[in-house]
DNA sequence: AGGCGGATGTTGACAATGTCAACCTCGCTG
DNA sequence: CAGCGAGGTTGACATTGTCAACATCCGCCT
C-alpha cells in the first residue's frame, strides 16, 4: 500500500479493507498505527540489510565490494521510495526511541562497520575509528538516496552515473591514509 | 510552532489559536495547510541559504570555505531539526512538484555549484561535471545531517568531531584529479 | 459625505481518521 | 462439555482539514 499510493494511503480502515476485515481488527495484532508503522519499517531494514550482505556474500575481492553495497543501497532506496521513506521519517513515526527500530537500523550499521575494519586491516582504507568512517560512509550514501527520492536532483542527470561518483569519491575520500 | 511540539503539532486551529484569531483564519492566506507547510520550509531555504553565503563571503581563503560552508550546513539542521525535516519530507508536504519549493531548493544547489567551480579552476578539486561533484556534496552534508537529526548515530559519538571527519573525507574525495 | 468592494474573520457543518469500549463468535483445551 | 482467549464487529467520540454562508471593517471612488 505504502508503494502504491504513498504513506498518506495507509490508513487502519483501509489495511482493513484490504484484508477483507473491518476497520478496528488491526488493533488486534497492533497497539497502535505507529507500532504497525515500526514493523513495516523494520521489515524494510531486514530487507535492506538482507540486499547488502548477500553482495558482500558474493563479492569478495576487496574494494570492488564496498563500492557495490554502496550502489546497492542507493538502488534499493529508488525501488521503494516510499519504504525507505519511511524507515527514517520520525515525521510518520511520531515516536522517539522505539527499540526494535534502533536495533534493525544498528544491525546495518554493524554490518557498514565489519565490512569497513576488514577493508582497514587490508590497508585499502586509512585507520582511525571504523565506526566513525563508517558513518560517513552511510552518510554519503543516505544522502544521495534521499535526495534521488524527493526528486531534489535535476532529472536530466544520469542517475546511475551520479551514483557511481559518489559511491567512488567516498571511497577517495576514505582511502586518504593521514586521516 | 514545529520547534517546540514537532510537525504533528502544528494545525490549522492551533495557528489560528496562536494568533488570537479562528480556525478558519489561515485559510484567508494560504489555500491549503500544505501550501501554509511549503511556505515555512521556503523560508528555512532561505535562511540556510543565508548562512551559507555569510560563511562564503567572509572566509575568501580557498577550501577552508567548503569545509566551513559543510559544517554550518550540517550545524543549521542540528539547531533546526523540525524546519529541516520538514524542507525535505514529502511525506509532510504531500504534493508532487511545487515550484517555489524547487525553486528554493535549487538556489542552494546553484551557490554549491558556484563555490565548486571556482575551486575546481584554482585546480583544489578535480575537474568533471560541478554540477555532480555538488550533488555528491550535497550528498554527503544532508546525508550526516539526517542520520544526526533522526537519531540514528550513537549519541556516545562526538559530534563535531564527526562533522568535521565527514567533510573532510568528503574534500579528500573531491580534491582527487582523476575523476 | 456616502456608499461600495475587497480583504479578513467567524461560525456551522461535513467527511475522514485514529482509537476505545462493549459486544460477539468461534475453536481449542482442561 | 463448559469456558476461555484470540480475533473480529459495530457504535461512538474527539480531532482535523476544509468549505460555505455570513459578518465586519477599512479605504477608495463619486
Amino acid at each position: 500500500m505504502i508503494s502504491e499510493g504513498g504513506a498518506a494511503s495507509v490508513t487502519m480502515r483501509a489495511i482493513g479493507g484490504r484484508l477483507g476485515v473491518s476497520r478496528a481488527a488491526p488493533y488486534r495484532h497492533f497497539p497502535d498505527k505507529t507500532a504497525l508503522l515500526i514493523a513495516v519499517a523494520v521489515q524494510g531494514f531486514k530487507r535492506l540489510r538482507g540486499r547488502l550482505e548477500s553482495i558482500a556474500a558474493d563479492s569478495p575481492s576487496r574494494l570492488d565490494r564496498l563500492l557495490r553495497m554502496g550502489e546497492e543501497y542507493v538502488r534499493f532506496a529508488l525501488e521503494h521510495p516510499a519504504h525507505y521513506r519511511l524507515m527514517w521519517g520520525k515525521e510518520a513515526i511520531a515516536r522517539q526511541d522505539e527499540p526494535e527500530l534502533r536495533e534493525a537500523a544498528g544491525g546495518l550499521l554493524q554490518h557498514l562497520v565489519g565490512v569497513i575494519e576488514s577493508h582497514q586491516k587490508s590497508g585499502e582504507i586509512g585507520p582511525g575509528d571504523p565506526r566513525a568512517r563508517a558513518y560517513v560512509a552511510w552518510s554519503a550514501v543516505h544522502g544521495l538516496a534521499s535526495l534521488l527520492i524527493e526528486g531534489q536532483i535535476d532529472p536530466k542527470v544520469e542517475v546511475e552515473g551520479l551514483i557511481r561518483q559518489t559511491t567512488e569519491t567516498l571511497l577517495d575520500g576514505l582511502r586518504v591514509p593521514g586521516r
